[in-house]
RNA sequence: GCGGCCGUAGUCUAGUCUGGUAGGACGCCAGCCUGCCACGCUGGUGAUCCCGGGUUCAAAUCCCGGCGGCCGCACCA
């Protein structure tokens, strides 16, 4: 980390995650913890569900997709067909002597220049091994034990243990939910399925929180299209003039272009991509993200899934540098044609009187990601004390009732606005300590609305509402004060 | 997995070199005082000193192994 500056946000983060009860680390009070799974605090369970009623509002239902909710354990074969078994993998080896490990694609691309796919087999590099007579770059030791380490879990099912594998991405459910899904929900193409849930990988080394877990949650989209017909796409059209922050293949900045142009030259493929690729920037933005913090980056082949054939990704720029939050990947017929093939179930639709396989175009957004960034974005540290700014409608406490003074009659006063609230908002109730203090304490956790009750509340049935942003006061009646809050949360 | 640094209450940390089983600050709880933006008073709670093994009469401290964290490499939502 260069900057002193952006450590100290991401440390103020962990550090108001523990405190607070946004998040912290699975297993923590045992030492065999492994690393990359967390538990979610009472705070971030209310972050979270609000992210996903946001993802379900701006996302799901603005588009019209279906949604379903997924097994996370699938079948061995699904596996086998979504080429996950065999392509979900890291070719190693290890130094005999250093016991260093190597990724032997990039190794032998790097000593030797040829270009070495990551499925190539293993006897394959094995030979390209002895022939250029390559050795550990640190130590000169013999490579040993090449193998294929598969990120997916495996599991065994019932007494016999089947082989099953946690899903590593949600969205296979979706495709093998497909033609049940297609013959009964009565859509024509073009139409989306989404899902949110866990998927599960084998990270080798997690690290950063959040942001590389072993355990973690997905909201993904499915768009199922008829491949001839990107373009024929009007739902596009009022997206035209639209500004996406691109940074495509080879350019160093990111360009704000329309879609229009963006079409126009060719950088961006279809219609249908646009309009999507449009309403996730939308999204983000829509979540509080600054326009400059968000981009759209064009992947090369060498970055790309293996499933993919067209990629961008969506990255917010943080203090740890630009995190990637959504893969909106074009993975083409792979998927269907892959369980077409090995299901033996035709995955052809009806477009138009023609027999299509659809194509698909994802949306593959981290949750957990996502929800750092917004945590990070909101994290106000210029003051003396750290302030949330979330934006309202992600706040997991929306309200505070807090007498003025800890005791009668205010106290009781408060409760019984508490009481009168609790049901319609998410309202906490706190009577210790100095006023000033508990304001902090609510500005830290992004409460926006502090509710007083003073001395006047008692003569004339009327409250402080304080402001989080402003610090600003208002006064207000009893009557007015549901209507007043939800005017102030939007 | 590798390399560098690191691991002591909820948080930050003193103590580690020079072994004698932990001290502070903030927080939290109770009471008092004040009464609209933390840092008034009193009392209190709170630590498997990351885990395991070894050396020793004695280990937070020394040695070995493991786990975890940060940064870098690599990988990814």
């Amino acid at each position: 980390m260069s900057e002193p500056e952006g450590s100290r946000k991401y440390g103020e983060i962990v550090r108001l995650a523990l405190e607070r009860g946004f998040f912290m680390p699975s297993c923590e009070i045992y030492g065999d913890a492994p690393a990359g799974f967390w538990d979610y605090g009472p705070l971030g369970v209310d972050l979270k569900r609000k992210f996903i009623e946001f993802w379900r509002r701006e996302l799901v239902k603005r588009d019209g997709m279906l949604e379903i909710d997924g097994s996370q354990v699938l079948s061995k074969k699904v596996f086998q067909a979504s080429g996950h078994l065999e392509s979900f993998v890291d070719p190693i080896a290890k130094c005999e002597q250093c016991r260093a490990i190597y990724r032997l694609d990039k190794l032998i691309e790097e000593k030797t220049g040829i270009h070495v796919p990551e499925r190539m087999n293993l006897e394959e590099m094995k030979r390209l091994i002895e022939e250029h007579d390559i050795k550990c770059g640190k130590c000169g030791g013999k490579l040993i034990d090449l193998s294929h380490f598969n990120m997916m879990f495996r599991l065994g099912v019932g007494v016999i243990g089947a082989d099953a594998y946690l899903r590593p991405e949600t969205c296979q459910n979706i495709f093998i939910d497909f033609l049940r899904i297609h013959k009964t929900m009565r859509r024509n193409l073009p139409f989306a399925i989404a899902q949110v849930g866990k998927s599960f990988r084998n990270e080798i080394s997690p690290r950063q929180g959040l942001l590389r877990m072993r355990e973690f949650y997905q909201a993904e989209i499915e768009v199922f299209f008829n491949p001839k017909k990107a373009n024929e796409f009007p739902k596009a059209d009022p997206m035209m003039d639209y500004e996406l922050r691109l940074k495509p293949l080879g350019r160093d900045e990111t360009i704000e272009i329309t879609c229009k142009e963006a079409l126009d030259s060719g950088l961006i493929s279809s219609r249908l991509i646009a309009y999507y690729l449009s309403l996730i920037q939308q999204f983000y933005e829509k979540a509080g993200i600054s326009r400059e913090k968000i981009r759209l980056r064009q992947l090369g082949d060498d970055e790309k899934a293996f499933y993919a054939v067209e990629a961008w990704d969506l990255e917010v720029e943080t203090s740890l540098g630009w995190i990637e939050l959504v893969a909106c990947n074009n993975r083409g017929g792979h998927d269907l044609g892959g369980h077409q093939r090995f299901s033996g179930h035709e995955m052809e639709v009806l477009d138009d009187g023609e027999k299509v396989l659809p194509h698909v175009f994802e949306l593959s957004m981290g949750v957990d990601r996502s929800i750092y960034c917004i945590l990070e974005n909101a994290l106000d540290l210029e003051g003396g004390k750290p302030v949330l700014r979330l934006p309202p409608h992600f706040a997991p406490i929306e309200v505070a009732v807090l007498p003025l003074l800890s005791k009668e009659p205010f106290t009781s006063k408060a409760r019984e606005i508490y009481e009168m609230l609790k049901l319609d908002f998410d309202v906490e109730y706190d009577e210790s300590g100095s006023i000033g203090r508990r304001y902090l304490r609510f500005d830290e956790v992004g409460v926006p609305i502090c509710i007083t009750i003073d001395h006047q509340t008692l003569e004339d049935d009327t409250v402080t509402l304080r402001f989080r942003d402003s610090s600003m006061q208002l006064r207000v009646d009893l009557g007015e004060l549901a209507e007043t809050i939800k005017n102030h949360l939007g």
